[in-house]
RNA sequence: GGGGGUUUAGCUCAGCUGGGAGAGCAUCUGCCUUACAAGCAGAGGGUCAUAGGUUCGAGCCCUAUAGUCCCCACCA
C-alpha cells in the first residue's frame, strides 16, 4: 500500500495502455446473446475511414463509453459494437489524390487495382481509428469490429437493394441532379457547397413570332439559350397577362418558344420574365414537367456544349461558350444591357468546380411510403429523441423529403446489383453475377457500373452489423439496439434513414433511444477546421494529460444536444479534478496501512459517518437518475462536484480527529470512508476509467472484484436511512463554515486559534475534536459566553475576545437583525396577500409560516442581545 | 424564403413541473493546516437581451422586437 506515497503524483502516461491491455485480454468488453441479463447495446456510428479520428469522435465516442461503461456496471449486457464507414466519395477523392502525387489517374490503373488501393487505405485507416480509440479507452467489443464494405454487410447491402427493388421501392429515373463535370458523377444535394460568386446578369431580347415586338429576359447564365424551351411569367403579373400564349424567337438559333404562366416566376424579380431550360436548372425543369415542354440537352457531362447547339458553339466550355454568346447577342443587337450581379453558385464539395444540373438516369429510392412508419414511431414514443426539442427537426425533414438518389458514378463503394442484357433491355436485380438473361437468354451482360451512395450501406448500420439478413441470436437478442449518439449534424442526413431502413427491412426500429449531442468548438466558440488550423488532435492531449484527463474536458459541463467548447483551460481543470481523486486515494490508503476492514453496524457509527454513508447514498441516486435520461455532462457535474465538496473538503476533513485517534475509532472510521469511497470510484469510473481502475486495484476494499470495470454499482440504498443520523453533521459543517466566516470577518487569520465558547451541549462534547480542527479553534464548552455570537440550530457560539468592542458587537447584530428582518418582511408579505394564500400549494404556504415562526424567535434572541448592550 | 437554437456574473455555461438568481474559470484577501500549493479557507461581482401580456407569484409560460448561431431550400 505505499507505493502511491512512493510514486507521489497523479501520472498517468504510467499505467494507462498497460490497464487497457488487461482489461482487453480479459475479455471485459466481450458481450454475450442471451446471457439472462437485460440486454443494453449501442452501436458506434462508424467513423469514416477518410483521415485518422478527430476531436468530434472523441466526444461522440466517450459519451458511448461512458454510458456502456455505465450500463455494464448497472447489471446489463453492455454491447458495444465498433465499426468504421467507407465513405465512398470522400475516400474516393482521397485516393485520387494520392493517385494523382503518384503521376497515376484511376482510369490508368483500372478498376481492379483501384480496389485494391482502396482496400489498403480502408486498412490503414481503419486501424489508425481503432488504435485511437484504444487509447481513449474505449471498452468496445473489438471481436464484433465491422467495415461496411466487408463480406456481410456488402450481402446485407446488395439484399436490402434486391428487397426493396423487388417491392418497387426503388426505380431508375431520369432526373435533374448535381453533376460536377470534374468528378463526372452525380453529387447529392448535401455536397454541393454554395458561395456568393460575382457575375453578371445579361438582359436579353427575344422577338415576337409575329414581329409585334420584344421582350426581355434576364439570365446568368446566357450559354443556355440554346435550350430554352419556353419563357415564363406570373400568372398574377397583370403586365404580361396578355401575352401569355404568344410565341418568341429564341435568339441566335431562332427557334419558337411560347410564352407560359407559372407560379414559380417571381414579378419582382428581374423582369418577371425567366427563360425555361428544363436541360439544365432545376426549377425549369420542373416548370418543364408541369407544362410539357421539351428537354434539350446543351451541355454534355464533360462539361462541353453538345452538337445540337450552332457550329461555332459546339464543343466550347461553358465558360467559353458564355462568352461567345455574348458575342453573338451582341453582334445581333439582342442584348438590352449588361449588370454586374452577385448571387450563389453550387460547388463540389470535394474538388470545387461549379456544379452544373443536368438529366441523368439514376437509380432512386421512393420515399412516401417508407418515411411513414418512421415518422410514427417518433410520435407514438416508440424512438425517443434526447434533447426532444430535436424531434422538430426530425419531423420536418421527413415531411418534406424527396426520393433518394442512390446512385454514383464512381468506383469506391458497393456495386449496384443490377445486370442489363444488351439483347432485351431486360434488368435483372442479383446478389451474384448474372451471365445469361433470364428473359431471353441472351449472353450480352453487363452490370450497372455505379456504386451505391455511402449513406445506404450506412442506413442498414444497425442491422447489418448484428447479422441481418440471417436471424442471428445477437440480432435477435441485441435489437432494437438502445440508444444511437451521434452529433446534431448528421439527424437528419443519417438517423432517419437508419430508422426508415431499420424498420422496413428488420420490422423494428434500430435504436429506441436516440441521444443528440453537439459539436466540439475551440476556445473562442469557432468551428474546429483544417483552414483555421484550430484542431486538436485527441491523441496530443492523452500523451500529455492522459486519456481520463481528456474525457472530463469533453463532456464535463456539457449540456445536451447544446456544442461544447475545448480549452486548455477544460484540460488542467480535469486534470486537477483528477488529481485530487489520486490523493484523496492516497490518504486512504495511508490510512489503511495496518488496518483490517470491518463491518459496521448503523446503531454504532457516529453522526459523521452516517452523514458520509448516506451523503453518498443520496448522490448514488442522483447520478443513476441522471444517466439513465443519457444526461452524461450533468451527471458527471454531479459527481466531480460530490467528490470535491462533500468527499474531499467535508468527509476526510471531518475523519480526520477519528483516524488520528486510533485505535477501533479509526479502524471504524476508515472502513466507513473505503465504503464510501469504493461506491464513489465506481461512479466515477465511467467517466475516468483508467485512474479509477489503477487505484481500486491499490486500496483494500470491502467488495473488491478483479476489476472495477466488472463490480455492480449498487444503489447504496441501505445507507439511505442513515440520512436522518446525519443532520448532525449538516448542523455541524454549517457551524464551522460560519465560525470561519466570523473569524474573517472579524479580521483573524484562518490560523489564527481563536477561542469559542458554548454552553454545556451533547451535540458540542460529541462534535468538539471536528471543530476545534475545521474551523481552527479553540472550544471552551461551559466557558464565558463574552463576544459576538453565532446563533444556530445546535445553540449558541460566542467568539470570545480579550477586549470586547461594544460598537463593533453591536454593528454585527445589527447587520444579522436586518438580514431577518428582511427575511420576515418578505415572509410577512407573501403570507397576509390573500391570493397567495388561498392559490399556492400548501406545502408552501406551510414552509413559508415555518421560517416566519423560526425568524421571529430569530429576531428577538438578536433583540434581547442588543437590548443589553445598551 | 422555410425551420430550429441561443441571449443569465468579466469569460464559459447550469438553472427540473412557474415558488428566495447558481457553478467553474478569472479577480481580490488570507494561509505550505501530517492526502493534495496541480492545494486549502474566504470575498466581491447580476436591470436573467428589450417591450408588452398571463399569474397571487415569471429567468422559466404567451406575443412582438433586436442581436447571434445552425439546418434546409437555392436567388432566372
Amino acid at each position: 500500500m505505499q507505493f502511491m506515497r512512493k510514486e507521489g503524483t497523479y501520472n498517468p502516461a504510467s499505467y494507462e495502455s498497460e490497464i487497457y491491455k488487461i482489461w482487453e485480454e480479459k475479455g471485459y468488453f466481450k458481450a454475450k446473446a442471451n446471457s439472462g441479463k437485460k440486454p443494453f447495446t449501442i452501436v458506434m456510428p462508424p467513423p469514416n475511414v477518410t483521415s485518422k479520428a478527430h476531436i468530434g469522435h472523441a466526444l461522440d465516442d466517450t459519451l458511448q463509453d461512458i454510458l456502456i461503461r455505465y450500463k455494464r456496471m448497472r447489471g446489463y449486457e453492455a454491447l458495444w459494437l465498433p465499426g468504421s464507414d467507407h465513405a465512398a466519395l470522400a475516400t474516393e477523392h482521397k485516393i485520387v489524390e494520392k493517385l494523382a502525387n503518384e503521376g497515376k489517374t484511376k482510369e490508368s490503373i483500372g478498376r481492379q487495382a483501384f480496389d485494391k488501393e482502396a482496400w489498403d487505405w480502408y486498412n490503414f485507416y481503419g486501424d489508425s481509428i481503432c488504435d485511437q480509440f484504444r487509447k481513449m479507452g474505449f471498452s468496445a467489443d473489438w471481436s464484433r469490429y465491422r467495415f461496411t464494405m466487408d463480406e456481410s454487410s456488402t450481402n446485407a447491402v446488395l439484399e436490402a437493394f434486391i428487397r426493396l427493388y423487388n417491392k418497387g421501392y426503388i426505380y431508375r429515373g431520369t432526373r435533374e441532379t448535381n453533376w460536377c463535370v470534374h468528378c463526372k458523377s452525380v453529387i447529392s444535394d448535401d455536397e454541393v457547397v454554395y458561395s456568393d460568386e460575382a457575375g453578371f446578369m445579361w438582359h436579353i431580347k427575344y422577338k415576337f413570332v409575329d414581329g409585334s415586338g420584344e421582350i426581355i429576359v434576364a439570365t446568368t447564365r446566357p450559354e443556355t439559350l440554346y435550350g430554352d424551351t419556353a419563357v415564363a411569367v406570373n400568372p398574377e403579373d397583370e403586365r404580361y397577362k396578355a401575352i401569355v400564349g404568344k410565341k418568341v424567337i429564341v435568339p441566335i438559333i431562332n427557334r419558337e418558344i411560347p410564352i407560359i404562366a407559372d407560379d414559380y416566376v417571381e414579378s419582382e424579380f428581374g423582369t418577371g420574365m425567366v427563360k425555361i431550360t428544363p436541360a439544365h436548372d432545376p426549377n425549369d425543369y420542373e416548370v418543364g414537367k408541369r407544362h410539357n415542354l421539351d428537354v434539350i440537352e446543351v451541355i454534355s457531362k464533360d462539361g462541353v456544349m453538345t452538337d445540337i447547339t450552332p457550329e461555332n458553339i459546339r464543343g466550347l466550355s461553358i465558360l467559353e461558350a458564355r462568352e461567345k454568346t455574348v458575342e453573338l447577342l451582341k453582334e445581333n443587337g439582342l442584348l438590352e444591357k449588361i449588370e454586374p450581379y452577385t448571387h450563389s453558385v453550387g460547388h463540389c464539395e470535394r474538388c470545387k468546380t461549379a456544379i452544373e444540373p443536368m438529366i441523368t438516369e439514376q437509380w432512386f429510392v421512393k420515399m412516401t411510403e417508407l418515411v411513414k412508419p418512421a415518422i410514427k414511431c417518433v410520435e407514438d414514443g416508440t424512438l425517443q429523441i434526447y434533447p426532444k426539442r430535436f424531434e422538430k427537426n426530425y419531423f420536418h425533414w421527413l415531411r418534406n423529403i424527396r426520393d433518394w438518389c442512390i446512385s454514383r458514378q464512381i468506383w469506391t463503394g458497393h456495386r449496384i446489383p443490377i445486370y442489363y442484357c444488351k439483347d432485351c433491355k431486360n434488368i435483372m436485380a442479383s446478389k451474384t453475377n448474372i451471365e445469361k438473361c433470364d428473359k431471353c437468354g441472351g449472353l450480352n451482360i453487363y452490370q450497372d457500373p455505379d456504386v451505391l451512395d455511402t449513406w445506404f450501406s450506412s442506413a442498414l448500420w444497425p442491422i447489418t452489423t448484428l447479422g441481418w439478413p440471417e436471424k442471428t441470436p445477437d440480432l435477435e437478442y441485441f435489437y432494437p439496439t438502445t440508444v444511437l449518439v451521434t452529433g446534431f449534424d448528421i439527424l437528419t442526413q443519417w438517423v432517419t434513414k437508419m430508422v426508415y431502413m431499420g424498420i422496413e427491412c428488420n420490422g423494428n426500429v434500430p435504436f429506441t433511444n436516440c441521444l443528440i449531442h453537439g459539436l466540439v468548438r475551440d476556445s473562442q466558440g469557432r468551428k474546429m477546421s483544417k483552414s483555421l488550423g484550430n484542431g486538436i488532435d485527441p491523441l496530443d492531449i492523452i500523451k500529455d494529460y492522459g486519456a481520463d484527463t481528456l474525457r472530463v474536458a469533453l463532456v464535463k459541463d456539457m449540456s445536451m444536444g447544446m456544442d461544447t467548447r475545448f480549452s486548455e483551460n477544460k484540460v488542467s481543470d480535469a486534470r486537477g479534478f483528477i488529481n485530487k481523486v489520486w490523493n484523496a486515494s492516497k490518504f486512504i490508503s495511508m490510512h489503511q496501512e495496518g488496518i483490517e476492514l470491518v463491518k459496521f453496524e448503523s446503531k454504532d457509527l457516529s453522526s459523521t459517518e452516517k452523514w458520509i454513508l448516506s451523503k453518498t447514498a443520496e448522490i448514488t441516486e442522483i447520478i443513476c437518475k441522471n444517466l439513465d435520461k443519457f444526461d452524461v455532462g450533468v451527471a458527471l457535474t454531479n459527481i466531480v462536484s460530490f467528490t470535491l465538496d462533500n468527499f474531499c473538503d467535508w468527509a476526510i476533513e471531518l475523519s480526520k480527529p477519528a483516524i488520528f485517534a486510533g485505535g477501533e475509532s479509526k479502524q471504524r472510521m476508515i472502513s466507513v470512508l473505503s465504503t464510501a469511497f469504493e461506491q464513489i470510484l465506481k461512479l466515477l469510473h465511467p467517466f475516468i476509467p483508467y485512474v479509477t481502475d489503477y487505484i481500486y486495484q491499490r486500496l483494500d476494499l470491502p467488495e473488491k472484484q478483479e476489476s472495477i470495470m466488472i463490480s455492480e454499482i449498487s444503489d447504496f440504498d441501505e445507507y439511505k436511512k442513515l440520512l436522518d443520523g446525519a443532520k448532525e453533521t449538516d448542523e455541524l459543517v454549517e457551524l464551522i463554515t460560519r465560525m470561519r466566516k466570523l473569524k474573517l470577518d472579524s479580521g483573524k487569520k484562518a490560523s489564527d486559534k481563536v477561542v469559542f465558547a458554548c454552553k454545556e451541549s451533547e451535540f458540542a462534547n460529541a462534535h468538539r475534536a471536528e471543530i476545534e480542527k475545521l474551523a481552527c479553534v479553540v472550544l471552551e464548552v461551559g466557558g464565558e459566553m463574552q463576544g459576538t455570537a453565532i446563533v444556530t440550530g445546535v445553540g449558541e457560539f460566542v467568539m470570545v475576545q480579550e477586549k470586547v468592542d461594544a460598537e463593533e458587537l453591536k454593528a454585527s447584530l445589527l447587520k444579522d437583525i436586518e438580514s431577518v428582518k428582511f427575511e420576515i418582511d418578505r415572509s410577512t408579505k407573501m403570507l397576509s396577500n390573500e391570493k397567495f394564500v388561498a392559490k399556492a400549494p400548501e406545502a408552501l404556504v406551510k414552509t413559508e409560516k415555518e421560517k416566519l415562526e423560526k425568524n421571529t424567535e430569530l429576531l428577538n434572541a438578536l433583540q434581547t442581545k442588543l437590548n443589553a448592550l445598551n
